[in-house]
DNA sequence: TCGGGTCACGCAATCGATTGCATTGCGGGG
DNA sequence: CCCCGCAATGCAATCGATTGCGTGACCCGA
């Protein structure tokens, strides 16, 4: 940290006007640089403001520019009871966020959404304390943003995309990727494919449209339950390690996320069952530890660090008046161990 | 969202205050429940308010009062290079400390360091967009914090503590954890335990403290060397890939974050070896994924939930004025399968 | 009936930066 | 020599909530 020689504090601008003998007009608008100051007073007093440390109080300048400089970054987890963040995803995603958020200039306000009320969207819009709204996820609260987004503009979704629902959305298409991921386990000759996940979650119902669509595509591939988990990693180990003791064949799972599939991989060791011989394994999100756990995971990837800044572009211009399309990024599918080679089908 | 009906819109205490035709002294004093205002008229004005969806204006109150309601959290990243919170256990604690603050009423203001300057905590202080601020995790940055600590007293930061520090810190007991670890190894028969980590950053040269004393303590173990590996997946998983092909023959690895471990399962995975029946590994952190993961992993379990609260705790004390001591918190061992059963040494 | 006291409430300053408008000084053209 | 105009700067209001101090109304006892 610099050492200040301020024998004279400089916390406001009144107080480099003193210094300068000037007024504190005169004062702001050499800080912002403006043409209508001498130059050599302009930079007189850039200096003084350096020497003293001087750094603008935002506070006071939002309240007169009637603004935050602050975006809301709202987790909404309706689908895991009262578990903390717990999906690599959401966090890799915030992580990029706060990146992406403080490269701008702005700041970033966390609001982590437990026991979802139906008022929670409107509460953060009215504490006046962002200038912009991302929800990361729509989880189980569709229905709340989109009625938020009738009258609240500035507002981006990370999420699955409807046509028929009305606010911006960012997000892959999972569709695509699901179905590719599926198809590519159909190819190497796995018949009897299970889906891991819950379709009631917007994102995840696409997924599982995919995989409907895949499954429906193919020839010889047999139909075989869904089986709706929850996110976290404790209830999808559960689920599997159930499904796996049920007594119903299978030879290959779509997990709907990563976490859930590494959960069941775990299971279906623990089960006797070896991960890709006997059950080939796909999940979804390509979140940082798919390559590094053991098998390494055969995942579609989402590109979160694009659809962060994309995220960020599209609100910020969505502060600035402009009413923004949603907008869906390709997905790709990262073949790795955990889904095995061709065999004979 | 709730539908309001509201013809005269509700956005100061100003145009509370006409529709009851008060001041808005009476507005604000009755919003803040003071005895002041008669009851009759206090609810009359809360009422009014309610209806009108009136939430006060954050910006204003807090140029009024002098303070933000706001805690800066900085994650420094100095260790590695452009790398994004990859790390499962900064970002959980994100999560945790996202929670315990938006619980006690304030907002989080993330920010991410990722090219260290020296002067990004002067920076940060000196902006005055928040009331305090939350390091997590000392990274190369330690004569920063220091020297401004010296100063600033609202300064939390978790990571290793050392006598000669002056900040306040919150953490684990690492010498302890390590130690508890390494004997466990010991114990089960290893005799070649092969250190993970860099000692430059303070906790996990903590960590190579108490494995040393581990190793030191105990008879017939060799010495073994220290890999000074980056904390990323990737780098971690290269390292162990480059040291399992040096020749060194080793039983056991004692892995100073379970990404190491994780990373270095799978590397040993790759190269042939079993885990743990070869090489026993033991990891530190007890991050989600730890428990989940294929084999699942040993390791030295941090309460972070724990943690979060008690640095925001200690952190709303310092901004009251109190000059509060470092916490450290106890480490518990948490056997799992990746460092196998006893057997013949 | 009057003075002292209490209760409710309003006035106006304050927090710090911004900005429309007024003002000052200076130079040049008529 | 005077006046106009421009350049540079100051004044003061503003953003919205808070709060010390002042004031009016009312009640009570003497």
């Amino acid at each position: 940290m610099k050492k200040r020689s301020s024998t004279t504090p400089v916390k406001t601008m009144a107080d480099i006007a003193r210094i300068a003998g000037v007024s504190s007009s005169t004062v702001s608008r050499a800080l912002a640089g403006s043409a209508l100051v001498e130059d050599s007073q302009r930079d007189r007093i850039i200096k003084i403001a350096r020497e003293g440390g001087y750094v603008i109080n935002s506070t006071a300048r939002n309240l007169r520019l009637q603004r935050t400089e602050t975006l809301s970054v709202a987790i909404p987890l309706g689908h895991e009871s009262s578990q903390p963040l717990s999906d690599p995803f959401f966090v890799e995603m915030l992580g990029y966020l706060a990146e992406e958020i403080t490269r701008r200039g702005y700041g970033m306000f966390v609001q982590k959404i437990s026991s979802p009320m139906d008022d929670w969207m409107y509460r953060l819009i009215a504490a006046h304390r962002s200038d912009g709204i991302i929800v990361i996820g729509q989880s189980t609260e569709h229905e709340v943003i989109e009625a938020a987004s009738v009258s609240y503009k500035p507002l981006v979704v990370w999420g699955g995309h409807d046509r028929q629902q009305s606010y911006c959305t960012v997000g892959t298409d999972n569709v695509a990727g699901a179905r590719a991921a599926v198809s590519h386990l159909i190819a190497l000759g796995r018949r009897k494919i299970v889906f891991f996940g819950d379709p009631k979650l917007p994102e995840i119902r696409l997924r599982h449209d995919g995989y409907q669509r895949a499954v429906a595509q193919a020839s010889q591939v047999e139909a075989m339950p869904t089986v709706p988990t929850h996110l976290t990693a404790d209830a999808a180990y559960e689920s599997m390690r159930a499904f796996a003791s049920s007594g119903i064949a299978f030879d290959g799972v779509f997990a709907a996320t990563d976490v859930i599939a590494m959960s069941a991989i775990r299971a279906l060791t623990g089960a006797g069952l070896r991960v890709p011989e006997d059950v080939a394994v796909v999940g979804f999100d390509d979140i940082a530890l798919a390559a590094h756990c053991n098998p390494a995971l055969t995942t579609v990837r989402q590109d979160i660090q694009r659809g962060a800044e994309m995220m960020v572009d599209l609100l910020l211009r969505r502060i600035a008046g402009e009413d923004t399309p949603s907008a869906t990024m390709a997905a790709e599918l990262v073949v790795r161990e955990s889904c095995g080679a061709a065999r004979a089908s």
